[in-house]
DNA sequence: TGTTGTTGGTTCATTATTCGAACCGTTGGT
DNA sequence: ACCAACGGTTCGAATAATGAACCAACAACA
């Protein structure tokens, strides 16, 4: 691994519950020497991509990268085009909505929406990652990748995480095919006990998916009549997704959805 | 200047005009080697801050940057926390107000806000570069700025942008003397012809600004009326963001602050 | 159809940069 | 006074970055 390699990887220690990170703390992380940390850390603190705060002089994520999002937003209006179709999903399902970007070999968590419908609902927080095998939105775009990055993420740990959560790759491969069939996953207190979800893929062009809209659900608030309400809203929420984005649902996948209207 | 650096520096190359930068174009805007150039590019594309994309194999900026501005504004909910003051201001004023926040020596509009009241207005983007010398919100900046950062930044060049930009270093530091007797920069004309400002520093903790906040109105429309109000609601607006932010307002600025209301 | 000039991408000997154990100065707790 | 942690620095050894030359593919042009 080349040097910018780790120097990015340090980015990712950043984490919400540890938003500040010392530079000893940086380098027992990351597994690097400490005097190579602090290289890269002031390299990329010059850049404006992490700054120093505070007595202690911990490092954070830097404003640049505030101004980096901004500009690919500006190029490739990802979050901001979904935004107000992931607030009427929320909004008409009266559940947590929520839409999800590939990232490599990362689900995360790029926008959600709540509904004011109810007080107890499923929240949820941007840059989450989500694991790949015990959400809907996991399943949806696990389903339909390339095989080879399919088999690579399957290959890795899959750690339960409730009672339910399903952990043998074989299964999940055979829920993957269930799921390519329905052109969307389903999930029941897989990743957490009390909630549920559903969630397609969403795709730009091509076959193979970019990420996912999900909508979540307290268990004890789902009902048969609520599940297909929300198949539906996802769906065309989806559909009007893709659109925005300039891309096309896949033939087969469209005639799936429109199945259900 | 280090491996990562020179990988970071082709991210700047990126911009609103020219979101997709062929390896070719980026070893010529950069000066690298194109071979290296290829090997920070694919190094940077597998952590996601750079894709490719379409049969040309350009880069753009990648998804990785949106889950990093998340987690930034979960850490530091500066854009987010400021954006509705922002809009009060815009509504408040008639006019279209901005955020720019320093990013060592630029300065970086993060945030800006349109009223609804005019169909004439001064237009924005996010993640536009100032001018340090030719805005007002660069001069509030500047003028607050460490002794030796701001000299840093007045030994660059100053290029005239309209008529009347003022590119003296001598003269500029005068008027930087000015504006932090008032706690206040005020500009017309020059950085667009039609178009002036008012912009006032913010601070965190310190006597230091990191930022400005500014209102720009088409110079046709101003009057000493419109002036005496955008003065008030911009210092009461600072004052805000920076009691979201929380940091505190120096006392001196304070009361220079105070003086209008 | 060959020519010329692009493009993205690769190779590999040379070279310059990164690496890391050990170090320093400071801080905070005991 | 002591110890352990912190952030940061040093410098010979180890390693990774470098760039001229090289593909293959494509487009315009004659």
């Amino acid at each position: 691994m080349g040097t910018v390699g780790k120097a990015l990887d340090l980015l990712d220690l950043f984490t919400r519950q540890r938003a500040l990170v010392g530079l000893s703390e940086m380098a027992r992380l990351s597994g690097l020497n400490k005097a190579t940390c602090h290289r890269l850390l002031t390299e990329m603190e010059s850049r404006g991509l992490v700054e120093q705060v505070g007595a202690a002089r911990e490092y954070r994520l830097g404003p640049a990268v505030l101004r980096l999002a901004a500009l690919r937003e500006t190029a490739v209006p990802t979050r901001d085009a979904a935004m107000p179709v992931l607030q009427a999903l929320a909004r008409a399902t009266g559940e947590t909505a929520h839409l999800s970007l590939r990232e490599g070999d990362r689900l995360v968590t790029i926008a959600f929406a709540y509904s004011p419908a109810h007080a107890t609902k499923v929240t949820m927080e941007d840059a989450d990652i989500l694991p790949w095998h015990a959400t809907s939105s996991g399943q949806a775009v696990l389903a339909f990748l390339p095989e080879a990055d399919r088999e690579a993420i399957l290959a890795r740990p899959l750690p339960p995480l409730t009672a339910t959560t399903e952990t043998d790759p074989a299964r999940l491969r055979a829920r993957l095919e269930e799921i390519r069939a329905k052109g969307r996953a389903e999930t029941a207190g897989t990743f957490e006990t009390d909630a549920q979800s559903l969630a397609v893929p969403l795709f730009l062009n091509g076959d193979h998916a970019v990420g996912a809209l999900g909508v979540a659900v307290p268990t004890n608030r789902m009902t048969p009549d609520l599940q297909s309400l929300i198949l539906r809203a996802t769906t065309a929420a989806a559909t009007e997704i893709i659109g925005l984005w300039g891309g096309q649902v896949p033939a087969p996948i469209a005639s799936l959805w429109h199945s259900h209207t």
